[in-house]
DNA sequence: GGTTGACCTGGAGTGCACTCCAGCTCCTAC
DNA sequence: GTAGGAGCTGGAGTGCACTCCAGGTCAACC
């Protein structure tokens, strides 16, 4: 089964000028061609759209990418350096979550108590609360 | 208590050149000035500033952040408005959190079975498993 | 009174991740 | 056989959020 870069740039969520974007840099290999010159991307090359996805989503920078990608290419000799290169981004992304959900919490807090805050902000709550 | 551009930074977390690139959007109004010209900030200056870091933290984009300075600043009339963004926005943060998490669970399943995945990594998991 | 260091201004530069464009080719349908 | 649409290339442009710089002022210390 082969996809158009249209087909590949729905089913990857990507657009169709960052699909080729990402194949000038090098995060993704060139597909084959159809004997008309156009791209025909392969399930393969799907998936690993797919997963670069998840590892932008959650932002990991394209330099990375592209590093992972170059590992990648050079086979099973690199399969623990990428294995820890994965460990540290799940680590980054654990603090992510937790740095958002701790602002998620001020911010509920600030909900609830809009009103009241509003006039004492400083010393009630951002500062000498929460905050800390 | 006043603070310094420098202590300002440092107490905000952000350096001395956003401090004054935020004055210059009208994301925070001009503090006082001391004799010789220089930035003093209160302690409710700095509770804005703090303020603003949590919602950069939790990604809302500057022009919203200064919509919200702007609605702030015409006063009490606003309050229902800038809670109503406030609702908004928490919305999106737990939405984002939500996302992480998923592409966390599949990159802890793609750590977890690394070997395995590597050689069948489209069928197996990205394109018709986890991913779908 | 000279040097140092923090701070000032307006404006230019940076890095990231795309996104758009002109001008072209190629296949399909009428 | 031509009109339309998808795709191609190299390169330029965009938006965001800073970050840096030159050239200057000001207060304090030696």
């Amino acid at each position: 089964m082969t996809y158009s870069i249209a087909q590949a740039a729905e089913r990857s969520g990507l657009s169709i000028d960052t699909l080729r974007y990402y194949e000038r840099i090098g995060l993704v290999d060139p597909p084959a061609r159809d004997s008309g010159g156009r791209r025909t991307y392969s399930d393969e090359d799907l998936g690993w759209l797919v997963f670069l996805t998840r590892l932008r989503t959650t932002g990991m920078p394209i330099r990375m990418m592209r590093e992972y990608a170059q590992l990648r290419h050079r086979g099973d000799a690199t399969t623990s350096r990428r294995k820890q290169m994965l460990y540290e981004h799940r680590t980054s992304v654990r603090e992510r979550i937790a740095e958002l959900q701790s602002c998620l919490d001020v911010l509920e807090y600030k909900i609830t108590h809009y009103e009241q805050i509003e006039s004492t902000f400083v010393e009630g709550i951002t500062v000498e609360g929460i905050t800390a």
